[in-house]
DNA sequence: TCTGGGGTCCTAGGACCC
DNA sequence: TCTGGGGTCCTAGGACCC
C-alpha cells in the first residue's frame, strides 16, 4: 500500500495562486495577521528554514522570520483542491483510496512494483494539480505512513519503502516519538519506564504496559514499536461521529451575556450543518477555555435526537449553566454528537 | 512558543441495576 | 446492617492527529 502526502500543501496552493511568492517564505494561518491570536497551519520550506513550524503562534513565526509573507487560511479553497487531488488518486483503476485529511491519503493497490505505481501517481498529481507529493510504500498503514517522512524533499527523493524487511534497520535506533501515535506525553511516560527507543518499545512486555498505560493503549504501543499496523485500506466513506465549531476570541469575554450569545450562535451554526447533513444530534457538548488557558467541557444527552436550531441552541445554553465559574473566557466551542453506528 | 480549529479514540470513576 | 460482584451507561478529561 501507498501513503500519499502533499508537500507543504497550503503554502503550495497559495503559491500557485500567487506565483510571485515562489521561493519566498510563506506562512498560512488564521486571518493572515501575525499580531492576532492564531497559529501556523502550514509554512513553506523557505519559512521552515527559519524555524517556523505548524502549530506555532503566528506572532512567534513573525519573530523568527520577519520577512515571511503571512496569508489567511482559505479552507474552502483547500477543500476544493484536495478534492481534485483525491479524484486523481481514485481515477487509477483497481485502487482503494482512504482519505486521512486535506493533504494525505492511503492508496491500496495490487502490484508487483509499488515504486513504479508511486512514481506514476506523483506524475499524475503534478500534471493535474501542479502540486508535488511524497509517497511512502509499506506493508501496512503504519509503515507506509512513516515511510513518507523519508521520501520528503530534503530527506528523500519522493518515494521510500518501509516494510518488515528494513523496519529494524531504519527505525530501531529512533526515539519512540518517531512513531505515528506516540506524542510528547507518551514518549515521556515510556522514557520514565526505561523505554526510549523503538527497539526498546518493540521488546517491552505488553502486559506490563497494559497495567501502567491502559489495557488497550499499552499493548498497542508495543505493536507500534514492532511496526505492526492495519494492512487493509478501507475505501468505504467515513461517517462522522461529531460536528463542532469553536472560536478563540481576540479579546477575552468578560460579560456572561456575551458568552451566552456566542454559545447560542455557535450552536446554531452546528445545527444548520447537521440539519443539512440530516444527522440528528443525540448529545451536545460545550467547551470553555478560561483565560489564560484552562479548558473544560460539559455535555448532556438530549431528550430526543434533533437537528432543530432552536432546540439545539437551548440545550447548549442549558449545558453552559453547568459551568460553575464565570471567569474571563478565551474560547468557546459547541459540539454535536451522533449516535454510534 | 502566551499557545487555532476540527476531529478521533481511550480511560477511569460514578451511577445504577440485578 | 457498611456489605458482593458483574455489567452497562454516562460523563470528563487526556492524548493524539491533520
Amino acid at each position: 500500500m501507498l501513503h500519499v502526502d502533499l508537500d507543504q500543501f497550503l503554502a503550495a496552493v497559495e503559491v500557485l495562486r500567487h506565483p510571485e511568492l515562489a521561493g519566498r517564505p510563506v506562512v498560512v494561518g488564521g486571518k493572515g495577521d501575525p499580531t492576532q491570536r492564531a497559529v501556523v497551519a502550514t509554512a513553506s520550506y523557505e519559512a521552515r528554514r527559519f524555524g517556523v513550524r505548524s502549530g506555532m503562534p503566528l506572532r512567534t513565526a513573525a519573530k523568527r522570520c520577519p520577512d515571511a509573507v503571512f496569508l489567511p487560511a482559505d479552507n474552502a479553497h483547500y477543500e476544493e483542491v484536495s478534492e481534485e487531488v483525491m479524484a486523481t488518486l481514485r481515477a487509477r483503476p483497481g485502487v482503494v483510496v482512504e482519505v486521512m485529511g486535506w493533504d494525505e491519503a492511503f492508496v491500496g493497490a495490487e502490484t508487483d512494483d509499488p515504486e513504479a505505481v508511486a512514481r506514476t501517481i506523483r506524475a499524475d498529481v503534478l500534471e493535474r494539480t501542479r502540486l508535488h507529493c511524497s509517497i511512502g510504500v509499506g506493508d501496512n498503514m503504519l509503515r507506509a505512513k512513516l515511510a513518507t517522512e523519508f521520501a520528503k524533499p530534503g530527506t528523500g527523493d519522493g518515494v521510500y519503502r518501509l516494510t518488515a524487511a528494513n523496519w529494524a534497520e531504519v527505525m530501531f535506533d529512533r526515539p519512540t516519538q518517531a512513531l505515528w501515535g506516540i506524542g510528547t506525553k507518551t514518549a515521556r511516560k515510556l522514557a520514565d519506564r526505561g523505554i526510549a527507543t523503538v527497539r526498546e518499545l518493540a521488546a517491552a512486555d505488553p502486559a506490563a504496559l497494559a497495567a501502567e498505560l491502559g489495557p488497550a493503549l499499552g499493548p498497542w504501543y508495543v505493536q507500534l514499536g514492532r511496526g505492526i499496523g492495519r494492512a487493509v485500506v478501507e475505501g468505504t466513506p467515513w461517517v462522522p461521529r461529531s460536528r463542532s465549531h469553536e472560536t478563540t476570541f481576540q479579546e477575552n469575554l468578560t460579560d456572561w451575556a456575551d458568552v451566552r450569545t456566542e454559545v447560542a450562535a455557535l450552536a446554531r451554526r452546528v445545527a444548520a450543518e447537521i440539519s443539512r447533513a440530516d444527522r440528528p444530534a443525540v448529545r451536545v457538548a460545550v467547551k470553555i477555555r478560561y483565560a489564560p488557558f484552562s479548558t473544560y467541557t460539559r455535555s448532556a444527552t438530549l431528550d430526543a435526537p434533533t437537528t432543530d436550531a432552536d432546540r439545539f441552541a437551548a440545550a447548549a445554553l442549558d449545558v453552559l449553566e453547568l459551568f460553575g465559574s464565570r471567569r474571563p473566557v478565551r474560547l468557546l466551542g459547541v459540539r454535536a454528537e451522533f449516535p454510534p453506528v
